[in-house]
DNA sequence: CTGGCTATCTGTAACGTTTCAGTATATGGA
DNA sequence: TCCATATACTGAAACGTTACAGATAGCCAG
């Protein structure tokens, strides 16, 4: 009579998705065993170990997530945090594909979580660590004080920053070393004759800004050559703001021979900017950009590059997240990337 | 004695997230009221209505998802699934961007569902279909017979496809018209005087190649143009193939003056092939090319663009699998988007 | 005053998992 | 023989939610 007794002798076979319940009758055993025959728990028997796993195999048992997350609060779940409109292009295509191919090999998924210019950046590492949506974070856009990392820190939600802090708090971070990419940049600059050099740097507040400027004012008083002031704009601006501040520094009695620049996008608005003024690259000035594909020396081949590898960068952060939530030590996390030589056009083999 | 039994004057206020029960607790009400008072059923008092509202905005209670889920087998989650390799760059981002923009007012979460090279396309599909990972799921490259529309469509998995299949099955879809884009991209170069055109598609298989390949065709006949086959390539190839294919062509005696090019990233490419046959842009040869960014007229001024919004597509697909999902007519929810005109450069505005 | 509405509200079961606290059987030491 | 202990297994509870099947009370027609 009672239409909620579940007998255990269940005739339907062709039942939806596989669980527990289903194993624990086709093996005859509980639902606790095989629970724990699948997680290889010591407690179980070898053979009853190898007969469960084997029909758990047959029939495709995989577990459901919600119950795994509603029991345990664990999710599977790796969240990459994106600014929506200030992320440059490449940079958020590769850094995904990074952090994918690391977890395909892994029960985790990846969720994208965005927040746009009118919000606070706080916003969705509050939301979620409150709803613990995700077991673990990777963020950008990293400040030398950076109330993410630290609310993250306090709230135990294991995180990988993309670039480094300096709050005296250890963490997992993968960062480039722009320090020495300035310095590479100004003493190719320099080689070259160019004594008049600007700096296109990273938007101000975020930790790699410092890192490249220093880098650019050490490697100025090493070679002697002098700064052109270039700070009322960054890489953050839009492609017409960069490039007409170019054209009007430019067409300045005292200009810049040589440029620095800290992004690919920017490069081009740089360039455009410095052609809008009526100079010509490799001749009036020379550039040195950063890139992460290598797209520069098709757009002109005088430009002088440096390869970041945002895709590796990616893979290493997720690398480091799934290491901090198995329980390794967050100092262990840790990589600096040097910078690699900077790069003059090489013309392709002949055809 | 009984230790698991649950008292229902719990002291503790300060426990971790808010739940049901708790709000429950709060109003002195049943969990059952709560929970349909939260969602406005019919059958909850006015009153009773506002209060458990306030309450729940007060403590700040949110649905646990792994509760809901498991329960009702909704996930509240939208898949994008992407090929980690063959994809554009600039795509990528675009297209998350505008899913981002649309989900972030729903209860749903983007998740990124990526496979590359070696699978098959089939396999994330069958995944989510199988777990029941997404509610909905937005693919791309999509073909005129594609086995992924037609096993969502037979499993009763609401998705849309960026771009149109051909199976004689409706369902929601996004595209850009390629046909017409051809057209004018073709009568835009007859009408500079270019008579010998070649076409770097996109990659055969997809649908939108043949609607390129023929609104190039129709356009050519219209204008009394002919075509130099140039199919031993497409956008998917790799810059290196791509430029020197091009320059392979460029040096033969019949050779193109005009191109016509899917994509923004294999236009550089293929400019950098013309150059390395000695050939100059707007001289011996014009390019008219979709981009998504408008960075090409910064590249060469001499190219000639249309441009295709990628960030609007996604947000129309997430609009439409959100729609689809609450239940709107697939018929409803497909969306042509017609090709702007050319754009040649045109100098900003002095400073 | 009964029976049958309607309007509100409630207890319980169930989703699939893990964990706590056992239970049953065998083994071994005294 | 008896107790202790290890081995191999199991039932029940709980995570937070929703839905089914009532329950209670007020009201009105007959």
């Amino acid at each position: 009579m009672d239409r909620h007794r579940t007998e255990k002798n269940e005739t339907k076979s062709a039942q939806g998705r596989p669980t527990l319940k289903m194993l624990a009758f086709m093996t005859g055993l509980g639902v606790t065993t095989v629970s724990r025959a699948l997680k290889d728990a010591p407690e179980i028997g070898a053979e009853t170990r190898r007969r469960v796993q084997l029909v758990a195999k047959q029939i495709g048992y995989r577990p459901n997530r919600a119950g795994v997350r509603l029991r345990t609060g664990r999710t599977n779940v790796i969240s990459l945090v994106l600014n929506t409109d200030r992320e440059i292009m490449s940079f958020v295509s590769d850094i995904i594909y990074g952090v994918s191919e690391v977890l395909a090999e892994t029960p985790y998924h990846l969720i994208v979580t965005p927040y746009s210019r009118s919000q606070d950046p706080m916003e969705p590492i509050r939301y979620l660590v409150e709803t613990g949506s995700a077991d673990g974070v990777i963020i950008s856009r990293t400040q030398p004080n950076d109330p993410r990392a630290r609310y993250m820190l306090e709230h135990g939600m294991p995180f990988a920053t993309h670039g480094r802090t300096e709050m005296g708090l250890v963490h997992p971070y993968h960062d480039f070393d722009n320090h020495a990419f300035a310095m590479g940049a100004v003493r190719r600059l320099a080689s070259m004759g160019r004594r008049r050099l600007a700096l296109l740097s990273p938007p101000p507040g975020l930790t790699y800004h410092a890192h490249t400027v220093n880098g650019f004012a050490d490697a100025l008083s090493e070679v002697g050559a002098s700064e052109i002031p270039f700070n009322t704009v960054s890489i953050d601006n839009t492609i017409e703001q960069i490039r007409t501040r170019t054209a009007q520094l430019m067409r300045r009695d005292i200009r810049p021979d040589g440029f620095v620049s800290s992004a690919a996008a920017a490069t081009l608005a740089l360039v455009a900017g410095i052609e809008d003024a009526g100079l010509v690259l490799g001749r009036d000035v020379d550039v040195v950009s950063k890139q992460s594909a290598d797209l520069l020396h098709l757009f002109r081949r005088e430009l002088l590059v440096v390869n970041e590898n945002f895709r590796m960068a990616g893979a290493e952060l997720a690398r480091s997240v799934l290491g901090l939530i198995g329980g390794a030590e967050p100092g262990t996390l840790q990589r600096l990337v040097v910078a690699s030589d900077v790069q003059a056009f090489s013309p392709p083999a002949a055809v």
